[in-house]
DNA sequence: AGTGCTATTGCAAAATGTTGCAATAAACCC
DNA sequence: GGGTTTATTGCAACATTTTGCAATAGCACT
């Protein structure tokens, strides 16, 4: 798993700057990768600002807004949407493709990487889809919440 | 194909009042679906106020988004929520449960029901998940956009 | 360390969503 | 039609997100 430091070396690749903000951002990011597994809620755009105003009071709303943003394009994290909101996964060295969420708790879970590789073949053969950059993600109700 | 009628007579099964912003919304949402295809940026949050503000001028935000609430819950519409933000679909006769989505142009198809019906079945085999109310999108590029 | 270039920030204003509550008007009965 | 009930609305205040622009501060070079 890549590190702090390993990420300020994309930024810098990537012709942008290491700011406090910045920093601060994807240390936050990367303390909410506890788990192998990934949990409900971890990153959210309101966990983020909550963060930041008590870490770096300073530090004004559309900077976190806008590096949210820097931070997808750079496939550091990956946005899930769901009509409940969004959350935000670091990926930076283990991009996942293939999710599968609960629609009731909102808890995301990792699908089964075979299983994926059967349904992108599948995928190519019917619909007119590249099969590079491509994602899956289930909507369902998982067991806890049954019915 | 249900039409305006029928869903007055599912606003009112469901203890619904009548309003003429809720005929209006309606109308727009039923005349979005002209094809048997979905095509890109049909109904969405801006496309419906900016509607409501030039038929009528009266209604406030609220209203729309509290109706458009309400739509959904009543399966009249089905939000498929994306990075690059939401979208709506008429769905009261159809309801779609498998899709493909551009990560590029956007667009949105309805997917392959066979596939579908394969991957519920496999799905339920490796997940925890229950077969009803599965829903699954897929994000990838399509022919246009490419690679 | 000082200088210059420019990516990044903070700020302010606007756009977009959300919520509680009192006023309104659908719908039903007579 | 007039009266009653209560779902729905408008309003106002607030929260969240977006955007343009001038000021700031990283960073490269000396």
């Amino acid at each position: 798993m890549k590190k702090h430091k390993d990420l300020l070396q994309v930024l810098k690749a990537n012709n942008m700057r290491i700011t406090p903000a910045r920093r601060f951002l994807l240390q936050f990011i990367l303390d909410s990768k506890k788990h192998a597994g990934i949990k409900t809620g971890q990153i959210t755009l309101k966990s983020i600002t909550r963060f930041m105003e008590k870490i770096l009071p300073g530090v004004n709303r559309s900077s976190i807004y806008r590096n949210i943003e820097a931070f997808k394009k750079l496939d550091i994290i990956q946005e899930i949407s769901l009509p409940s909101g969004s959350f935000f996964q670091y990926v930076f060295d283990c991009k996942v493709h293939h999710f599968y969420i609960c629609k009731s708790c909102g808890k995301a879970s990792v699908g089964n990487e075979k299983l994926f590789n059967k349904i992108e073949a599948a995928l190519k053969d019917i619909h007119g889809f590249a099969k590079a950059n491509l994602s899956i993600v289930f909507y369902g109700y998982c067991s806890k919440c049954g019915h």
